[in-house]
Order: structure tokens, then C-alpha cells, then sequence
DNA sequence: GTCTATAGTTGGATAGAC
DNA sequence: GTCTATCCAACTATAGAC
């Protein structure tokens, strides 16, 4: 678990290529900039956002901007390149795995690691309300052909339509976690922790077996029977002992 | 309705003159400059799409656009509006109904076969598409403030967040099984039953009961131990009768 | 690094002829 | 109902002074 955020954590820092000496303005003032723009893409979209709307807020001209960004697009591209790098690098840590379920769970444990820890919460927000970005800026065109991967790796075609669409979903919880819980009265943590378990269960096919066989209510009363059986045999060992 | 009439009296007033394609009226007319604008709404996102683009691919010019829609908005709005109605008469019948778990399962089944109806498919994809118009436009606030109502419905906040999360991506599994299943080799009626099945059981807390009690392989075994136990009594019973 | 000023383009929307 | 022609606002982006 640790080694896993702390390779995360390696993937992030290291496109970001910030030398030690380098922390000075220049980069701060690139995340600032990039920090309100996102408020703004996200309040009413990256189209519909413009320049002299950031620039204002920051109390700067547009001109201003233009220094630091040479064009719109890439006052984003850079937080998406970020994401993308650490996906593939996800990606290759796969391939080079046996393709078995194993490693499909361990994949899903890692991805949510690593949403996490690239989640301003913002840059989530952003590519969440901003979709369309995904299908005409040529960034976002590898970022839908990365999640194509991500999905044909998980996805067995063979598996049943069910069970498919619910590793889609896996993903897709991992994704909608922030915003389905953020109002309600959800720690960070305790989002994540809820993100990673309905992932997995939707991955492992637990409810998928459950769903052929079940009748209402009939999984709880096995269980109930089988821990009232267990319960009974630990006191007869307890008796014999 | 409203619409119908003015339909009417379009065709009387028209007479002959209507040439896009073979339609025979105004609303016909109105429905094929609003599919080819979802086609492109959905190509390049909502802001990005000029008017003067979508008159090119329906052949006319943008003056002939605004005799039928009088604003760009109102290409979209009477698709918004007509969806809303939908799920607003499903709330209304959910507000008259016991607020237990039948009521809410029956609630996702209909949701589901409402939201198959609705589905030109290329609605659902603009929506997928432009999730910021959902905060800009105000058609699109009120369809987030049903939405939530929705959830609210479904969601019981004293439930684990996980079980609050599953019954939320339940919805969006209805909502994406189309984007997911689409290039899957899955007939529209695979897609439905696949997401509908997928939905409900994200809705029972199969998974749940599963997930908190579950020791690996330990639901299969009982419910093999369960079926044998179901074909024994069987055998007895037809031994009596 | 930040400014003013402005170029150059494109957008939505309207007027009026036919 | 559809056209041509046009208005005006807003945008991205650049040039050049300080």
C-alpha cells in the first residue's frame, strides 16, 4: 500500500521536473494562474471562460496571461499531460503482469491510488464538466484512446454483458466519488476508502454470482445460518479445549 | 399540444414549400435541424459548434435557422425540457408511493425504460458531452436540481457511504451503459437488460451484504450447499406425491 | 513581468427583399 | 421560409512601451 502511493507520488513529481532551486515565482505563479482558471473552467466551462474573465480575477490584464501561457489550451495541456503519464505508467506496470484477475484487482487499487493523488479535487471536477474538451482538443483525444486501454485491459469480451459493464463502472466509481459524496459529510479518506470497495466489488463479480442465484433475501439467511453453524462449532471446540 | 397547433398552422400557411429531405411539416423539420445539431453538439461540444456549422450541414443559412428556433439555446431547450417532464412525472409517482425499497427498485426499473425511451441515444450523448451546460444554462440548473432529487429519493443518508454510492452509480449505470456497450456487440435490448440488471443490483446491496460478511468463495459454497439441499427436498417431495 | 492598444476573427442575432 | 447583407459584441492573440 505505502509502496504503491509512494510510486504514485514519484510518477506525479516527476513530469512536473521541479529542481529544487527552480521553486522560485515562476513556477508558483504558472499553478496560480492555473489554480483560478480551473475554478472558472469548472463554474461555467473551458469554452465559455475567457481570458480577460481569469485575468480579472487575478487582477492582472490579458496581456499579462499571454507571458506565462503562450496559448489557452495550455494553461490545461500541462495538467493533462500529468495525468496521462501517470496512467500509462499504470498501464506499463500491467503489461508486464500476468493477465489474470489478480492483477485486474491490483490494477483498480493502484488507479484509485493514483486519481487520488492527481485529484486537486479541481482537475477531477475539470475533465468531469468539461467532457467535450476530451473530444476536440488533440490532448484530450489520447486521453480518451488512453481510457480505451484502461478499459480493454480490464474488460474480458467474453465475460457476460453484466459483468462488463460493471468494470466500466468500477472505473467510473472511482471517478464519481468526489462528486457524489463531497456533500455528504464525507472525510477525503473515507470517500476513497468507499470509491476503492464498491470498485472492487464491482470488479470481483461478487454481485454478479449473487444475482444469477439469488432470491431475495436468501444470501442473508445462508449467511446468518452459517455464522450461527460457525458460532456453535467454535463452542464445541471451546468445550473440547 | 401548443406545438402541435402551431405545427398545423404552419402547414396550411406553407403549403408546398418545405424541401429538406421528405418531411411534411414543421415539427418534422424542427426534429431535423435539432438531430443533425446533436450530431454536431456532441462532435465538438455545445459552445464550440456555430450556428453558421450546423445551417452548412442542413444545407440552408443561418437567418432560416432563426425562423425556427429563435435562439441557439432553444435548439437543445425543448429536448431538456421534454426529458424533464419524464423523470418529473416518475418523481411524482414516487412522492405517492410508500418510501421503502420496493418503491425504489421499481423506482430504477422505471427510470431505466424512461430513459430508454428518451434516448435518441444521441440525447443522452449530448448530455454526456456537455456537462457544463448543466451550470451555465438555466434549463440546465433545473435538470441538476432534479437530478438531486433523484439521488435524493434513492439515497438514505444514514446508509454506509458505500451503499450511497452504489445506489448513485446504479443511475449512472443506466445513463452509461450505452457509451460502454455500444461498440461491445450488444443489441440496444442486451444493452437495456445488461444495465437494468446492473442497476438493480447496485440498488439491493447484494454486493453489500456480500462485501461485509463475504469470505472468499464462502456465498458460492453456501449457495451450492443451499441448491443441493433445494434438489434433495425436491426428490423427496415427488418420492410422496 | 506587466501594461495599453489594437489587430483580426468569429460568434449570435436582426432587417428586409423575395 | 429562405435568402443576402449587416450589426455589434466578444474573443484570442500580438506589438511594443515601460
Amino acid at each position: 500500500m505505502d509502496e504503491q502511493q509512494a510510486a504514485a507520488a514519484r510518477v506525479v513529481r516527476g513530469r512536473n521536473r521541479i529542481r529544487v532551486g527552480d521553486l522560485d515565482d515562476g513556477a508558483a505563479v504558472r499553478a496560480h494562474i492555473q489554480d483560478v482558471a480551473l475554478d472558472l473552467f469548472i463554474e461555467e466551462g473551458y469554452d465559455k471562460t475567457s481570458l480577460r474573465e481569469i485575468a480579472e480575477r487575478l487582477g492582472v490584464t490579458k496581456a499579462a496571461l499571454y507571458y506565462h501561457f503562450p496559448t489557452k489550451d495550455d494553461i490545461v495541456r500541462s495538467l493533462i499531460d500529468q495525468r496521462m503519464a501517470a496512467i500509462d505508467q499504470l498501464l506499463e506496470w500491467a503489461q508486464a503482469q500476468p493477465r489474470d484477475e489478480r492483477m485486474r484487482l491490483e490494477f483498480v487499487r493502484r488507479y484509485a491510488t493514483v486519481h487520488d493523488l492527481m485529484s486537486n479535487e479541481k482537475v477531477i471536477r475539470f475533465f468531469e464538466r468539461n467532457q467535450t474538451l476530451i473530444n476536440t482538443m488533440p490532448a484530450g483525444k489520447q486521453m480518451r484512446a488512453q481510457m480505451e486501454r484502461v478499459f480493454d485491459l480490464l474488460i474480458d469480451p467474453a465475460e457476460p454483458l453484466t459483468q462488463q459493464l460493471r468494470r466500466a463502472m468500477a472505473i467510473f466509481s472511482i471517478h464519481a466519488s468526489g462528486l457524489i459524496l463531497r456533500d455528504r459529510g464525507a472525510t477525503p479518506e473515507q470517500r476513497r476508502e468507499a470509491a476503492l470497495e464498491v470498485a472492487l466489488d464491482l470488479m470481483s463479480g461478487a454481485a454478479q454470482v449473487a444475482a444469477e442465484l439469488m432470491e431475495p433475501g436468501l444470501i442473508a439467511t445462508l449467511l446468518r445460518e452459517h455464522l450461527e453453524r460457525e458460532a456453535h462449532s467454535e463452542q464445541v471446540d471451546a468445550g473440547r479445549g
